[in-house]
DNA sequence: TTAGTGGGTTGGAAATCCGAACCCACCTTC
DNA sequence: GAAGGTGGGTTCGGATTTCCAACCCACTAA
């Protein structure tokens, strides 16, 4: 990876886009967080599992917790950072629930949202995650992003096109 | 990536998780469609550009497009499966925004939402995107999840614990 | 004619991944 | 107290992938 466009998607998949890494924090999120779940979960190879929990250690993904002394034991748990990429979790599951999925999802997830009514029945639904604008609140279309990348030299040309300080439109 | 968690996360990453893949992603939906512009926006080698296109032409991500006959010339463009990833690569940015970022954003994405004022200015305002609930249009949270696995024999123990064949609800 | 461009293909070196085996400390059961 | 099991790794050699540079071909422009 030389010279490419800056870019935060690129910079974040060069910390969690090596195999694995984001399904060890799908486990851990969902509360497996010991080396042995995560070998079983995952299917990484033990190796390949201890290098990518070194990484996200470092990064600060995960916490390694200490549950046992005599023998040392620990467990891995999501910090703050690392649940907050679970929207990229949820985003995936669903584009794969939509498009690669023959018969049944292999796993639902239950949503209890719509703050809990105090004493009632508590009961969840369905999650279907979407995308949306927290400024305007609208759920997120192709067609009403524009880009605007911010170094020189790396301007975007296609529907989406920056219309920078030229009069004249892109393309 | 022998016998793991059947899931929609894994299956979608055994697809688009291989390096350089979202970014290729990334580029055609900003309009960068030609191999050229791809192998200098992404980085990617341009051998491992050819089998990542053969492999998201492949999967219906992608369409080859000819623009010339004499000589054959091609430009790859996004399917509605493809731009349906946005929201992956959307989460990602955010994510690389807030935590991977020291000082200025490498691009800033702008919303043009809430219906456009029919022969105003329109005028957009910066994306935040956030994921919410379609059915109860909440932002999703952590804490307000129940993971239900449907296959057997892969259970989750931990804070999003399923709770199972047992009268009382979660939380 | 010479140079340049778009879109690849090829070859060898480098990095990664993989599975299985091994290790060690502890706990349990016979 | 020997035998086996478990949790958490490390080490090994070999199989894949990836990388990069060089090459190729068809066409276009100067």
């Amino acid at each position: 990876m030389k010279d490419a466009r800056p870019c935060s998607i690129a910079r974040t998949l060069a910390l969690v886009g090596e195999k694995y890494s984001l399904l060890v924090l799908r486990e851990v999120s969902l509360g497996a967080t010991r080396f042995d779940q995560l070998v079983r979960n995952t299917g990484a190879p033990r190796d390949v599992l201890t290098t990518r929990l070194k990484r996200l250690v470092d990064a600060g993904l995960l916490e390694k917790v200490a549950y046992s002394e005599k023998p040392p034991r620990f467990e891995y748990r999501p910090t703050r950072a690392g649940l907050e990429l679970e929207p990229v979790l949820l985003t995936l599951m669903a584009w794969g629930d939509r498009h690669l999925i023959d018969g049944d999802r292999p796993m639902v997830l239950e949503h209890f949202g719509g703050r809990a009514h105090p004493g009632g029945h508590v009961t969840g639904h369905e999650l279907v995650p979407v995308v949306t604008c927290a400024e305007c609140g609208e759920e997120v279309r192709h067609d009403d992003l524009t880009a605007h990348p911010q170094t020189p030299g790396w301007t975007v040309t296609g529907p989406a096109a920056v219309r920078e300080h030229d009069g004249r439109s892109a393309r």
